[in-house]
Parts: C-alpha cells; sequence; structure tokens
DNA sequence: CATGAATGAGACTTCATTCAT
DNA sequence: TATGAATGAAGTCTCATTCAT
C-alpha cells in the first residue's frame, strides 16, 4: 500500500548494480567485451536488458563500471600489508612473492578479465590511464624494499628501480603463460624461484 | 593486352595479398579485430571491399593470416642464432637479453598487434595452441642452456625451468608496461639488471 | 489524520490534473508530441511517471487532454464578444482584428503548441475534426458580419464566404511567418493594414 | 565481366537516390517524420534499410535531404516569372494569386509535406532559417510590385510592407484550412477575392 | 493515491558478405 | 580479377506502460 521508502529504494539499487555488475564482469570475461551483447550480460544478471540500461548508460558505461569495481576488489591491494609484518628487507620481498603467487593461484576466474582490461588499454585513455598508476604504484612499492635494504647494507648495491620493474613483470608474464596453458604455471615455484635467485644475487658478499 | 604469363598473375596475386596483409595487421594492430571493419583494412590497402575477399574467405580469415604472417617475420625467432656465438652459459644469458631488448626496441610497432593476438588467446584455440608452443619453446630453450650451465658446474644447483619461465615472463610483463607508459621501460637497463642479478646468484659460491 | 472528505479528494485530483496538463502543455509545445517522453513531462510536473497513469490513460490520452484543454482556454473565444460593442460593420471587423492582434501578442506562448496541434491534424482525425469546425465557425463569423453590411448598404456587394476565408487565413499565415521569425511579425500594423485596405475596397463607392 | 564504368556507378546511385528521396517525402507526409521507420521508407522505395543507409548518413539527414529537394522543386519559384509579362502592378498582383492558386491546386500532394516542414520550424534551425528567408522573399517580392504601384500613382499611398505580409500569410493560412477540410478551400475563389478587394481599395481615388 | 523499478517491443544503425557488371 | 552497390541479420539503446510496495 504505502511507497517504498527512501532506503528500501536505494537497497533494492545496490543489489540490483551489484548483480549486473558481476553478470557483466562474467560475461565480459569470458566471451570479450565486443562479442558481449547486452542480452547476454541481461540474461546472466536475470534482469531485462531495458535493466541495464536503468543502471548504466551505456555498454562502455558499464564496462568502465566493471572495471573499476575490479580495481577496487581484485588485487593490487594486498601487497602493501603483506610485507609489514617483516623485518628485513629480503623477507618483505619474500611475504611479497609469497601473496603474489597466493593470490594469483586464488583468482583465477580473475585472470582472464584483466586480459580483457589489458586489451583496452590500447584504445581507452582511462584504462590505461589506471594501469600506469598501477604499475608505476607496485615499482615504487618494490623498489623502496630494495632500496632500503641497500641502504641499509642488506644487500649490494644495485639497479634497484629496474631490478623492481622486472618483479612486477614477471607476474604479469606469467598470467600470459597461465591463460596460454594453465598447467604450464605453478605460482608457488616460480615465486619461490624468482625471490631466492634474486635474493642469492643481492645478499651475495 | 597479352595475356599474362601463369608467373605473372602469381606475382601479381603475392604482390595484392602482401598489400592487404600489411594493412590489415596495421589496422587490427591500431582499432582491434572487433572494430575494424574490412571497409577499413581495404581502403588502408587501396583496394575494394570485394578485393578483399578474392584473398580472404572472411574478416577472420584474414585476421589469422595476419596472425600466421605474424609469427613468421615478427620475433621469438631470432633467439636460437643469438646465443650460438657465446661459449659459456653465462655468456648465453647475457647474448639472450641483448638480442630481447634489441627485438623490443625495434619492434615498437609490433607491440600492439601481439597485445590483440595474445587477447585473442581466450576465445581462439588456434591462436592460444601457438602462444602455448612459443611460449613452451622459449621456456626450455633458456632452460637448457640454465641446465647446461648447472651440469657444467658453471651454475649452482636451481630450478632451471622456473628460472626459465620467469625469464620468459619478464619480456612479456615489460610489454605490458611499455603498453602503459612507453616511458617507463627501459628496455636495456631492464635485461642488464635482470641477467646481471640473476647470475650474479647463480655464479655466487 | 483524519480521512479526507470527498471534496478534499477532488480538489487534489484537480490540482493534480492541472499541473500535469499545464507540464504536459509546456513540454509539448517545447519539443513536440514524440520527442517528449512521459519521464518529462513528469518532471516538469514535479511528480513520477506512474502518477501521470493516474491521472491519464496513455500518452495519446494526455496529448488529446492537452488539446481539449487548450481549445478552451486558448482563443477562439473572444472574438464574438469583441465585436458585440460596434455598431457598424466596419467597426465589427475593426474590433475583431483589434481583439486578434492583441490575442496573437499575448500569447506568444501558446503559439508554438498550436503548431504542435495543427501538425497533428494530418495524423488525427479528432484534432483535424476540431480544427475544421474552429475554421468553419471564423469563416461564418466574419462572413456574417460581412454579409450584414453589404445588406445594408454599408459594403458593396461582394464574395462575402471567401473575403471570410482570406481574413481567416490572414492570421493563421502570419502565425508561420511569426514562428519562423518574430522579428518580421508586427501584429498591430499587419492587423490595421488588413482592415483598413479590406474596408477601403469594401466601403468604396 | 569488366567492371562498371564510373558513369554507370554515378547513375546507379543518382537514380537510387531519387528513388529513395521520392519515396521518403512520400511517406514522411504520410506518417510525419516521428512516426516514420525506415523500413517503411525502404520498403515505399523498393530497396533495404541497410541501402538506405548507403545514400544517406541517418534519418535526420535523409530528411534534411527531403526537404531541401522539396525546396528546389516544390514552389516558391515560379512566382518571379509569372508577373514579368504584366504592365502595370495591378495586372501583376493578379498574375501573382493566379499562379499561387494554380500551384496549390496543382500540388495537393505536397501540402501536406509542407506541413510536416512547418512544424520542424520550431526544433530545426535549418529549416527555420529556410522558411525565415522564403517568407522574406515573397514579401519582398509583392513588397516592391506594391510599392512600385503607390510610386507610380498606380496605387494610392499604403504600408505596402505590410499588405505584401499579409498576401503572403493568406495563401498558408488557406493551406491550413485545407488540411482541415479540403472541401472548405476554392483557391482560385479566394485568390481573386483578395486581389479584387485589395485592388478596390488600393486603386480607389 | 504515489512511486519508480522493471519490462520488452521496436527503433535506428552497422557491417560482413554476396554478386552483377 | 576488381568493383562497390546491395543485403539483412544483429546489435545498442529508448521509452510507454505496468505493478509491487
Amino acid at each position: 500500500m504505502s511507497p517504498r521508502t527512501k532506503e528500501q529504494t536505494a537497497r533494492i539499487r545496490e543489489e540490483r548494480r551489484r548483480q549486473i555488475l558481476d553478470a557483466a564482469r562474467q560475461v565480459f570475461s569470458q566471451k570479450g567485451f565486443d562479442a558481449t551483447n547486452v542480452s547476454d550480460v541481461a540474461a546472466a544478471a536475470g534482469v531485462s536488458q531495458g535493466t541495464i540500461y536503468h543502471y548504466f548508460d551505456s555498454k562502455d558505461d558499464l564496462f568502465m563500471a566493471v572495471f573499476e569495481d575490479w580495481l577496487a576488489t581484485c588485487a593490487y591491494q594486498g601487497y602493501a600489508e603483506s610485507t609489514r609484518a617483516a623485518d628485513t628487507a629480503a623477507d618483505r620481498l619474500r611475504a611479497f612473492a609469497q601473496t603474489a603467487a597466493q593470490m594469483m593461484m586464488g583468482s583465477a576466474e580473475f585472470l582472464p578479465v584483466q586480459m580483457e582490461f589489458w586489451s583496452h588499454m590500447l584504445r581507452n585513455d582511462a584504462i590505461r590511464e589506471r594501469f600506469r598508476l598501477i604499475f608505476a604504484d607496485l615499482r615504487a612499492f618494490l623498489g623502496q624494499i630494495i632500496q632500503a635494504g641497500i641502504h641499509s647494507g642488506e644487500f649490494r648495491p644495485t639497479d634497484a628501480e629496474s631490478l623492481a620493474a622486472v618483479a612486477v613483470a614477471v607476474y604479469d608474464g606469467l598470467i600470459l603463460q597461465w591463460l596460454a596453458d594453465p598447467e604450464s604455471v605453478d605460482w608457488q615455484r616460480a615465486s619461490r624461484t624468482l625471490v631466492e635467485t634474486t635474493l642469492t644475487g643481492l645478499l651475495a658478499k
């Protein structure tokens, strides 16, 4: 009888939005942006096509929303914390590598959609800019750890910046190998090898 | 006036085919497969839409032909030779890294199209299979060098297979960073850092 | 808290109805019937879309209601009275022209919506019929004045019916010119010229 | 066997364009712009929907093309010539009125489409500007004839500008009456009455 | 009575592909 | 072989209308 309250309406909107967002991420990830029809997303979300447009202005807008949502929830987040507990630079790198490996293993379903976003870097400035920042942040994060290690005498002098770029690259490069053949990548082993080989070099007198 | 000989005809066909192939690679690279119209390719190649279909069965067929052509000419080729001259495993790795860095710098225009192919791994079995092989070959190639170094006592015992995967991953990961921001990647420095850090670790007693 | 009386309910309904009607006339006038969304009208009226449908069966129904409302309030009404005070046929025509000019000047905001209704004559029988009647009434009204003038010897014999049609046409034709360029129409001058030229002819011995 | 020549292609394009233009004018005229589907036009022209878009960028573009085409062929053209043969200003006005009446009678099928264009004045600047010019030209044309008559002493002094506006308005106003009820307008009679009443006034000593 | 989320039919437009010339 | 006009299926998006609350 009585109309819905503002809160009810807001809650419904928020639920529907999430429902659509999750469905869209899944479908975009499976079929790719261009091959995905809005009707596919609607079907996956269990709503009508028209409803999609109550929540997003366009297919592009939806894609960007999925991207933002993915950024907020996906990854690139836990790294900072993961290294906090460690005492030495070496342990920090070990913790980072351990975290990264576990994230990759735990988020297998997110890797294809990451590929989708990567491929949109080329044609979408907003996406490219976001990745530019993400890469820069990660390099800075690892670079500081290495730099600190050098500064404290724990590591021998090295091009910390470059080494950080290399370390960051490893994980993305492994994602590509994993997408080509999941069997071919052993995240734990690769992570351990990366760290131990590097540390052997860095720590060597 | 006089009818063309078979050879002339064949040569003309071959030239046209190449003309279309080059135009297509360029356009696919710029706009992506889905956003590319056959008419775009036709315009870029300086032929009519219909002509495209005299040389390729479909847009998909054209894309695959561009892919095969790219595979044949692009990269992943010179590696074997690059290391032949070197005497030690360490030098072979150095030569490999040097070659890789130079290839990346020399083929900047090929990197976006590589991204396009990567993104098609997910939906195209033929492309995925090719990349699976490429990755496997590269890992095997580097793995053998490392293994040989270990075997001969030049390197300390290590997980050669994993280390090879990591080294391969570095270059692809750096391509992603380069696509996000070309300024952020210094191929030479990164290559040198990769090799020297690794070798410092491997060679250490 | 206490339930509303029937009268209150009726009055509220009537107010809402008017509110919607006024908003609809304005929006239809600005954007045209087809380009107008029901949500536009709702927003302009400060109610929700659903509410529109408590007061009108459909967008078409709303449009017709706006039309009826416009007919009732707009124009084509004051003419009869305007001429009552005059003694001679000539003065009656002068009074008519004066009234018409003033109406046009005073109802500038109604002219675009009139255009909207005119354009619907072609596809809407009810609207065409109403305009048929309006035109016929106006012609009859002016025709009788002229006829009376002829009959009494005030005017020379003329095709009164035709002349009435012409006089009626003038105002509508000027509306079109005004819509094309408001600067180009001087209602007072045109009205005076129409009447004086006509009367000079009619009154001439 | 041999490809079409440039001329053949051009001729085909021109014919198709006209075919579509004619069909579109007819359909727009019958159903109005908004209610017309591109598929309606395609069906009327005997081509597929896609073909429409080989010749026109959009439905809007098609509409404007129909408008331009209508302007070029329709009306507002023969007036200048029609009065050339006449010796006196009075005869010139008579010739104009005669021509106008005949045009209206001969182009009954063009009147609804004119209504369609009029109604678009409100929302389309290009169309409004065209009508502004047309009205201004017609007023200038008639105004000059009247002015000349006054100057030569043939007519008594009058507000020539206003009178021209009124005369122009008559025909458009009659179109509206005709659209409401074709039976109600007798173009010949109205034209004669307009001219003779006016002239009786103008010529009177 | 009022709300606004939801629907789904249908609009415009694009484009890979065909085929007569 | 080369052309480009033509096709029509399919896609994105709009919006009048309904209905649970």
